[in-house]
DNA sequence: TAAGTTAGTTGCACAGTATCACTAATTAAA
DNA sequence: TTTAATTAGTGATACTGTGCAACTAACTTA
């Protein structure tokens, strides 16, 4: 059936509508390093991009998602079973190139896991499994253009973890000053001045001490929670000037 | 024509799609104030929100648009004629309660334009006319929820401009550093420091003297033009501390 | 020539981070 | 039971960038 464009405008029940999908960039902080879960495309002949590892995620479900946040944390939990982490959006790309079955849009978020609620093998979805990231990358090639929208995501974590306290949200309830700082560290893949980050830490009440330490083989650290569990908090400045 | 949902996810032919549009937020500066582009929402019994003022916007054209941001530059230039100003995205917005025809998806981007560039009364769109911001708001009701993607929008502009060039865009090629110090003065809605602003410029290397100054009734100005007309810069801080 | 106005500079105070050297508390080894 | 190793935590000073305020500069108009 043919239309003009100025037809189509008018009548949006038989206008042209883009393929429309939501994906999820999923971090946690797995052995030092930062980690993204990825899944494994279906190895069937209709779907594009066979057996290559891709961000979770998939098309809208106009019955099931009132709108594209819930969407998005539909697919967190059917990967990870985890309810309610860190969920901010990233962006959205859409072009007819980008899936090779047309027009297409999706609306990206990443999420931010605590190593303890992230799902071992044979969790909850056992075609998703953790990859490593290095150099804003990560090792194998990804279905659609992934490879963007994760490098997307991984410029917008670290910007943000720059000024923010968005780090917090990969650690458990309770976390040392020093598992924070270490947070931050690998997330910006540098070193911080622990004198310095902890003042800033202090300054901005981002945390309260509890009436625990943790034992070791050394000192016992001094345990503390978020003050505002459910806030981002902003800092002044960045870590270390800003390189331009 | 019923289908089941593990159906619709392999065939994309039959798949429920969401009517997808994009919305594009146009500033400019005005009489010393913030303005933005609306337009009217035509009057016809089959579209929503007659007669309403909306965001320049509509549905993407799968035939003219490769992708998103060049269906955001096609709006955008339907409307006032400017080529390539400042264009960025501020996120997506989706839901099944957003548009009465069913769920919707919009992708909402934000323009610059300097006032020189704005259109007047019977420039290219003559539907479209500007209205002042105040307080995060317009004085008029928007259709759909525009009013909160203009709120988004502006949040960003605001939150960007304390620490990057962004107000630069606001301006022809030449200016002096007055008018840069007063787009700031007016998108950030406060005054800004004479001495620090033009260190915290230089410093950046922001700008560069051009053989030229601009006479008036007093001590003449040195005009400027961009160092990198074509990039963002980023601050190493916020002008005044940043209010948690 | 003086007043008015905007452009532009200088010097000091202050806030927040970087740097680095120090002290503190624990375990394990000598 | 002392000592070394290790991580936790503190304190003192320097440096960077902005806030603030007072100053000088250049032009027009009365």
């Amino acid at each position: 059936m043919e239309m003009t464009q100025s037809l189509a405008s008018f009548d949006p029940h038989v206008i042209e509508r883009p393929l429309t999908t939501v994906d999820v960039v999923i971090f946690t902080v797995l052995d030092q390093r930062l980690h993204v879960l990825l899944v494994l495309r279906p190895d069937t002949p209709e779907e594009p991009f066979k057996g290559m590892r891709a961000l979770p995620g998939g098309f809208v479900d106009m019955q099931k998602d009132d709108d594209l946040e819930s969407c998005a944390r539909r697919k967190l939990q059917q990967k990870t079973g985890v309810r309610s982490p860190y969920l901010e959006q990233v962006g959205s790309w859409g072009g007819i190139k980008r899936d090779p079955r047309g027009w297409s849009a999706t609306h990206v978020y990443f999420a931010l896991l605590p190593a303890t609620e992230s799902p071992e093998d044979g969790a909850p979805s056992s075609d998703a499994k953790w990859f490593p990231i290095e150099n804003q990358r990560v090792s194998v090639n990804l279905a659609f253009d992934h490879a963007k929208l994760l490098e997307a995501a991984i410029q917008r974590l670290r910007n943000k973890v720059e000024y923010t306290s968005l780090p917090a949200y990969l650690l458990p309830e309770e976390f040392t000053l020093s598992d924070l700082q270490h947070m931050y560290e690998v997330v910006l893949e540098r070193s911080i001045e622990k004198s310095a980050f902890r003042t800033r830490v202090f300054a901005a009440n981002l945390v309260e001490p509890i009436d625990k330490v943790r034992a070791g083989p050394n000192r016992p650290a001094q345990l503390y929670r978020l003050s505002q569990p459910k806030e981002i908090v902003y800092f002044p400045r960045t870590f270390s000037p800003r390189k331009v």
